[in-house]
DNA sequence: TGTACATCAGTGAACGCGCGTTCACTGATGTAC
DNA sequence: TGTACATCAGTGAACGCGCGTTCACTGATGTAC
């Protein structure tokens, strides 16, 4: 709780990373600026001295939500290159990410939130799928960048899915045909023979 | 504004009708007790006259705002019977389906919410999630349930998505791509070559 | 290096507002005779 | 059919609460000399 520069810094990055983690386990609306600064060790009443409003903040952690769940995405480049478009698959279907909400993808946490939010927060996370879009792409070894975003959309829509239905066993057989089908998609499999099973 | 048994009866529709259709606007918190009754045409204090507690009140309206979703929805049985499978996936896909988001599918809306919220709502929304991969299963042609199930996912996947896309030529591509693809599946066009295209 | 002072990060009381819920009430409905 | 009365759908004031936001203040920081 000091008052210097470094300090300040610090408590803004705090907030920023409470609140990205906020939205991506409760919603975009679920965020209070009370709430919020009691969780980062502060009261309210300094949170203006680092956002300009509520709904600065809310685009601001959008922002860093979908930044946060880019870096972990199961596209993303691993220390050794770019992952096998099979092995993404399959953890991103995981029963693991599934049960993971507040950790998970934020795109498929937040894709009906923001839909339905200001354009602002549409564009921003317009941004971050074709960026998704972009390694789903190179994972499949594929130039289409429709059959990319489409292949993401069911990736989104799949695990959606998985997290409403209350019987586990429908829940994970859908994710495991959903592996299937979308391993097999036209530009994966068809190009390149699965390899085997890697640890994940 | 009467006070017979019969015109309680239809302020519990309106209320109810109302609270869905805001739902599937704005999300299953969206909804206030105020706001609802004077769009209702009534005052906040007879609310309860009509369900225990807002909760209450909101389980019903999602059940509501389902089954709604499901008899519009376009995998329905039409005047002749049930559609074929490529037009209901025209049609869920359409570009119209993506704009007219208050009207629209429901599961598509609120799949996020109420992967969020408690048992109760995850249950209701199971057993439609269901009742809707039954119906894809019919049109697809296909006895295997988890096949029914990724193509809605899918379906559910690729709207969401197409809502959130600021650039409409990028949005349109996507729902184009995807009905490519969900027609392509395993068990329908394979199965049954297209027809030629009628009007929806 | 030591002192005097401007800056400014963070505090906490206060604001007006809308929330969900309760409750005493009004007056039309519908029933008993 | 007409009257007296119990029921109950709907009203609106009131409750305690948390919301977003403002602001006068405190005291540590960091700079100028």
């Amino acid at each position: 709780m000091g008052h210097s520069q470094a300090d300040k810094a610090a408590s803004h990055e705090r907030i920023l990373a409470e609140a990205a983690g906020q939205i991506r386990d409760a919603g975009l609306e679920s965020v209070s600026v009370g709430r919020l600064m009691r969780s980062a060790g502060l009261t309210h009443g300094g949170f203006y001295g680092h956002f300009d409003s509520r709904a600065d903040l809310l685009v601001q952690a959008l922002e860093r939500a979908l930044r946060d769940g880019a870096a972990t995405s199961s596209f993303a480049d691993g220390p050794d290159g770019p992952p096998a478009y099979a092995d993404s698959v399959r953890r991103y279907l995981s029963r693991a990410h599934r049960d993971a909400r507040a950790s998970g993808c934020a795109l498929a946490a937040l894709a009906a939130d923001v839909a339905r939010a200001d354009d602002g927060a549409r564009a921003v996370m317009s941004r971050h799928l074709e960026g998704a879009a972009q390694r789903v792409a190179t994972a499949l070894g594929t130039e289409d960048p429709d059959r990319a975003l489409f292949a993401l959309s069911a990736l989104i829509g799949s695990l959606l899915v998985s997290r409403v239905l209350t019987d586990p066993a429908r829940s994970d057989a859908l994710l495991a045909e959903a592996r299937r089908q979308l391993t097999a998609l036209p530009g994966s499999a068809a190009t390149s023979p699965p390899k085997p099973a890697t640890p994940v």
